[in-house]
DNA sequence: CAAAATTTTTAGCCTTGCCTAAAGTGCGTG
DNA sequence: CACGCACTTTAGGCAAGGCTAAAAATTTTG
């Protein structure tokens, strides 16, 4: 019996070990839990490859595992999480400002670079841009400490009509989801209005600027925004949370690198 | 029996098989040949590795072997390790040209991000470079189509007594005598001269600008040099050519990044 | 030219990650 | 409360790459 208890994460994790400790870390923040299907299914693995894994893991002591329960990480397993993940967006954010990546074609590229770059390359390129708080799709920069903010937000679908919010964020996978919202000028610190909802999960007609695309509930519910201070809020929907609710880990937000994407 | 002859290089290499092909086309550059043994000592595996990777890269037409002789890039293989060689040397140049890296740093993280980088990214950064010729230690880096200046230089440790020759390349592979060389301005580019040369290799005496170093026998081996144009050839001792022997596969020298390395 | 030294290969084994097929668990529902 | 379904784990394999020890081939040398 090993006891590997929470010390510093080693530096010489491999690149499946990483995406594992990467996907439970996502799937906890969404889920409050990581079962051994959904890793699978995040990971593009078969089920039974991610029980092996989850055993090397635990041994480690990167997560807890109760068998037929689930996991959940230690700290350690959390630094190290926080540590691939601010790799990831630092060079999301990195290859958008710097290279003119378009935003839709970064996060395969960080995916593969995430596992290679050195804390050294990275924080010269945090450096480079002035130390950014998120990355070109809104998603916060945990920071070298393994701090980072977890508010959760609401979605454009979750919005009452006629309220203005600000888009703060989308997830950076979909790569022809982000190239339409692009198109539509849809991006992190946009003020977007919902205009109207058509009844039975219809579609919702947006304000953004001097434009009124009209948007599916699915692409709506994952957009997310957050109220402008000083408006009043008009809740309608049952929702998450948008104003503080857990106590914060991380800085404030506000800082964000230009994405120059390029729709097409 | 497959037949995957002579066609395009896979886009999916692992890293130890870029590896292995890099080193090899390297050995095939330096001594002609690429012994088991030697291939084992680049790469700092044991020779019963090398064997076998060498059947598996045999086997997919990377190369010939020879039973106790040998191996030989195929043509498949020699494109396969120039992409990775262009990938490593555009690697190097940008990290030190845009990020500020130090020239004695370099490879060690572009010797990880060459197996990460998609051609994109590397096509990215050789534009934001101008298309650089060389790397900073000299190195010239190969076209996309797999063209490269495969000159051979002579030495400092070549040179006659009051000759002038311009440092071309140094092996980008040890940090403390790149420090070392930044230290007394020896770079690419830089004119030198040998001043005197003590008897039974000893010490070497150079001017380089207004300082007059003086080097061990050891040090001159390693750093190459070219005729200055105009400029009679002194020759005195044995040596590789200078001027052009082999056909050329490349284009012409010239340009190249500016390295601000910063040494200690 | 045979013995010694060197180099190369073979044999057998290990770890990491992944797979499929089959067996166990847990839970909701009739 | 038992049955069925979904989820999870176990069992058994495979490929890539690496290692050591030992055998075989080649080269060097006395």
């Amino acid at each position: 019996m090993k006891s590997s208890q929470s010390s510093r994460v080693p530096p010489t994790l491999t690149a499946p070990v990483e995406d594992y400790l990467k996907a439970i870390y996502e799937l906890e923040q969404r889920h409050g839990a990581a079962a051994t299907t959904d890793v699978a299914q995040a990971l593009a693995v078969a089920p039974a490859s991610v029980t092996g894994m989850i055993r090397r893991l635990a041994s480690q002591g990167f997560l807890d595992h109760v068998p037929y329960r689930g996991v959940q990480l230690t700290d350690l397993g959390r630094r190290a999480a926080l540590r691939t993940i601010r790799r990831h967006r630092i060079l999301e954010s990195y290859l958008t400002a710097v290279l003119g990546y378009p935003w839709d074609r970064v996060h395969d590229e960080a995916e593969r670079l995430e596992h290679a770059a050195s804390d050294d390359l990275i924080e010269r390129m945090a450096a480079a841009l002035g130390h950014p708080d998120a990355d070109p799709h809104g998603a916060p920069i945990p920071t070298a400490e393994g701090q980072v903010d977890e508010r959760r937000h609401r979605t454009l679908a979750d919005l009452a009509i006629g309220e203005t919010t600000r888009m703060v964020r989308v997830s950076d996978k979909n790569p022809s989801l982000l190239r339409y919202l692009a198109e539509i000028a849809l991006q992190p610190g946009v003020e977007v209005t919902l205009v109207a909802r058509a009844p039975f999960d219809g579609p919702i007609t947006l304000r953004i600027g001097a434009d009124e695309p009209i948007v599916g509930p699915n692409l709506a519910a994952q957009v997310l925004v957050e109220s402008i201070p000083g408006t009043p809020i008009t809740s309608t929907r049952s929702s998450t949370s948008d104003s503080p609710a857990q106590p914060l880990t991380g800085k404030s937000r506000g800082k964000r690198a230009e994405s120059d994407s390029t729709p097409r």
